[in-house]
DNA sequence: CGATATTAGTTTGATGTTCAACCAATGGAA
DNA sequence: TTCCATTGGTTGAACATCAAACTAATATCG
């Protein structure tokens, strides 16, 4: 991963310090908020991609697979997996390619539309979603170092923040 | 950015569904709040990077710099750039490259290991850098869509989980 | 002292992300 | 029907990140 030595004191508190001393104390608390999530994000990616090494495929592959597996039909259009994952459409070609590359997906032409292309998990696509599901559930997703708790009001602020960015429009009911 | 339709739902509620749904209640909490991490990142990530853009750097880019402009003699040897922002050593060269091609960082050799490279933050860096984060912090820093509190609560959950993943030592007394 | 281990940076290669430009298909309007 | 805006997807260029391999310099140990 990185340059992994353990620091012995905070740097996001110790910026948030020459924010206030600079006298841009307006400031300070969202720009600690928006490093905060900039390091919980490396954090965890680090531990997810760690988790997916066996598999070899990356959270962004497993993301789009999971979404397919999660239809109906095991099938979705591409720019409807760019909507979904909130990524460009040229990152949905990109890791389209890469899976179908591996055999986990198959694009097929959409019966009515001809600009449309459908992407279709595969049977070897469930087989390793599934694995890799059940590895980062029981490796991440069970032992994120919060309880359960903490995850809760992560989850809730966020999607506060999610919704006034315009990611969605339901009232998200807190999700518990 | 990315396909900046708003979603009718909140696709990290309907993911926890899925994930109960298939008994995997464990590991739902954990799942939600990582991806409610990937996404909050994103979002913000997108939200720097566009005030950015007038200044031609990057938030990678803007973080080297400025950790440079915070020192006493505004330099610092690459590995402990690296250590400060947690990132790869290769990430490190690459960064401060594309500073050094702009004029705003050089190299100079460290006086007594010669192994050791410093980057010294210079003059049209430090304006730059002064700029930039005028720009960010009326941009972004200032209306992150989160009040006051709630952001504390974000930066304070994330310092826990920071600590627990050993990105640092000390108590960290709460930032604010 | 000399062999070995560690540390610092760079290079290379793989992946992901964005944007801009581009092509093909669709659909609405004159 | 013909023109043109919109939509869906791909491609290429930039930039970021990491891992692994490599070079060079320093430190340690027998």
């Amino acid at each position: 991963m990185a340059s992994r030595r353990t620091l012995s004191f905070d740097p996001i508190a110790e910026a948030n310090r020459n924010w206030i001393e600079r006298g841009w104390t307006d400031a300070a608390p969202g720009m600690s908020m928006v490093t905060s999530i900039m390091r919980a994000h490396q954090i965890l990616l680090g531990r997810v991609h760690q988790a997916l090494v066996p598999f070899d495929i990356t959270f962004a592959q497993y993301e789009a697979l999971m979404l397919l597996s999660f239809t109906k039909r095991g099938q979705l259009p591409l720019g409807k997996i760019g909507q979904r994952l909130q990524v460009h459409p040229a990152s949905v070609t990109n890791v389209i390619d890469r899976l179908e590359g591996k055999g986990f997906v198959i694009r097929i032409p959409h019966p009515d539309d001809q600009r449309t292309t459908l992407a279709a998990i595969t049977r070897s696509g469930r087989g390793l979603a599934s694995k890799a599901t059940a590895r980062l559930n029981s490796e991440v997703f069970e032992d994120t170092g919060l309880d359960a708790e903490r995850q809760q009001d992560l989850v809730d602020v966020i999607a506060a923040m999610r919704r006034s960015a315009g990611d969605f429009a339901e009232p998200s009911q807190s999700n518990s």
